[in-house]
DNA sequence: ATTTAACCAAGTAAAACAGTCAGCTAATCG
DNA sequence: CGATTAGCTGACTGTTTTACTTGGTTAAAT
């Protein structure tokens, strides 16, 4: 079992697609610049989550990604299961032949912390982590920092003070 | 966060330790054939289970690894975090701060996820481990099958005929 | 003195991670 | 039409981790 960035990054794009949900795609140049991820290693992500029908993608200008289906009918699990492997902490995929076709000592163990790490993330759909109170406060944070990034792109003078007040 | 071949072996190494308490000192010799691990690779991660002050070492002839403390009082969760660096699903260590010094979107939800593993595991001791019919079914017949190889490696002309019989 | 088994350091092949780079295709807009 | 946008794809790269192996040294028992 393993939970890297690759499984954060995925969700995390996922609940900014849920929080931003409503008015057409949102495009991975987006998602990239409000959750500091690579262009490029999204497009990679967004790949599998496709394959995986939890997204939809549209293209050309305006274009972008839309979740696939509700809110409400997509969980944690299945996001990072798209992109990783699977959280399946045994060595042996459940199969319990992992010492040379034997059970090992600890499968048992190992079966019951994946049922028990599966039932926790399968629990929480990205519904549930857009109605967190700390969610919305950082995705708060990240479009008002966002919208002072589009404000200095387009070369507004105000923006150089309002830096610089910081 | 990762929980590999590294972590699964300190545990299983350790529960045949539990699991074969009472006549002395276990040598790691031991411990590779019945469980299947290098003893090499087993060496590395007695050394940091060593350090952590979960087994003592006797060297010597008839030398090996016991428990330091009793079995209940260790749980699954600190020989992982022995070995591997913890069973930590953030990407801050708990701080905050992946997102260039700021809190990320899932911040919140890695942490929750951190807890739950964390309070799985660490709920469960060798002792329990030990206890298990799973547990006793599989040590039972690693222990026959230990039995046999000695038998074998000392020369008995009956081993050759009863491994021709299965 | 020899054997046993813990202890230690270094190296290694293979895999995974976290990207980058370069180029392509489909849709929109002027 | 052509330029731009943004999704799509494949290959490639540096770094880290994994799961070992090799080759020793040291402490204790026989
Ligand atoms: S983890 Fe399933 S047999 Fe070892
Ligand atoms: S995981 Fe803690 S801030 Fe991102």
């Amino acid at each position: 079992m393993r939970l890297t960035t690759k499984g954060r990054y995925a969700v995390t794009a996922m609940l900014d697609l849920a929080l931003h949900e409503g008015r057409g795609p949102i495009s991975l140049a987006d998602i990239s610049e409000r959750q500091g991820i690579s262009l490029s290693y999204l497009e990679q992500l967004f790949a599998k989550l496709r394959r995986n029908d939890l997204v939809r993608s549209v293209r050309g200008p305006g274009g972008g990604y839309q979740l696939s289906r509700e809110q409400g009918r997509i969980n944690v699990a299945e996001v990072i299961d798209a992109v990783n492997e699977s959280v399946d902490a045994t060595g042996c995929h459940g199969k319990g032949d992992c010492q040379s076709g034997q059970t090992c000592l600890t499968h048992h163990l190992w079966c019951d912390l994946s049922d028990q790490i599966h039932a926790f993330l399968s629990s929480i759909s990205l519904c549930d982590l857009v109605k967190r109170k700390d969610v919305q406060e950082v995705a708060l944070r990240q479009d008002r920092e966002r919208a002072d990034q589009l404000i200095m792109s387009t070369g507004e003078p105000a923006s150089a003070e309002r830096k610089a007040a910081v």
